[in-house]
DNA sequence: TATACTATTGATAATGAATATCAATACCAA
DNA sequence: TTGGTATTGATATTCATTATCAATAGTATA
């Protein structure tokens, strides 16, 4: 099932309705690939759809959340923003806290371990978030070169 | 070297003054082993030393955090919290999402998966958050149990 | 297709947390 | 001491998010 899929279901689940403004607003998230602020996105789909209120955006990036084709991700700048997981295999992240660049990280054996951690404590992995903060080569070379 | 002292150097360091509301802030924060937002510190705070500002305790949970004795942590509740550092080694948390009980996790193995990952990158690493959300013992029992 | 019910929308107000402002005060080096 | 200035506490401001509400638009049903 695709995001679009997904998204539609959860609304349909919850005995909600299908709106165009809803299918605008997720259209254009999907199809940035970016870490998105409400406002960044708000200001995508008006570029494209006049009409849209700020409370509609915010409220469509609530329910995608919720129906799991969204998350949240913190990069400690004080803002909230948001990721789609379309075409996008479960990340983590690792931030250069100097210039901003960021790489979306993997590893197999991470997430086994973190499974294990979880099991050791009985408790059931729903998900997780790991952000790494450091500097990236390019910023760590000019930190070393003062 | 303790909490305070590193705060104290920190202070100093930069040039700042030592004053008496500070102390008493760092203080109180020091002494609870909670995760708190400014305004519980606030409260607390207020508790004891009546005359102290919103505005005061704010600045220095900021000191306090760039000093390296208090990290922000985030439980997705949207709101910020921070604990403090003395007497901790360094953890991730593990975090009920159905009563919010969480344990706090640590791990050899992870930690150096985690720096190989950076290194594979060529990033260097400062810190990390992570955090694993999922249900406790208790709460996956009752959920089972519906 | 028409109708009734009600979720949704967009504009705006309200809220809440963090930050900025500023005059009075307190710290601290000299 | 004293002068320079960082700090404080009260308050105002900012900014993002959420609540409100009348008008609108989905959707099930007749």
């Amino acid at each position: 099932m695709d995001a679009k899929g997904k998204f539609g279901q959860y609304v349909a689940g919850k005995g909600l309705r299908h709106t165009v403004q809803r299918e605008q607003i997720v259209d254009i998230f999907l199809a940035t690939e970016k870490h998105l602020t409400i406002q960044e996105l708000y200001d995508l789909v008006r570029k494209k759809y006049k009409s849209i209120g700020y409370a509609t955006v915010s409220r469509a990036v609530k329910l995608m959340t919720e129906s799991g084709i969204c998350r949240r991700v913190d990069f400690g700048d004080g803002s909230q923003r948001f990721e789609h997981k379309f075409g996008h295999e479960h990340h983590d992240h690792l931030i250069c806290v100097r210039c901003g660049k960021f790489v979306e990280i993997y590893s197999k054996r991470l997430e086994k371990l973190q499974e294990q951690l979880v099991t050791k404590h009985g408790y059931v992995q729903l998900y997780h978030k790991m952000d790494i903060f450091g500097l990236c080569p390019k910023c760590s070379k000019k930190v070393r070169g003062r």
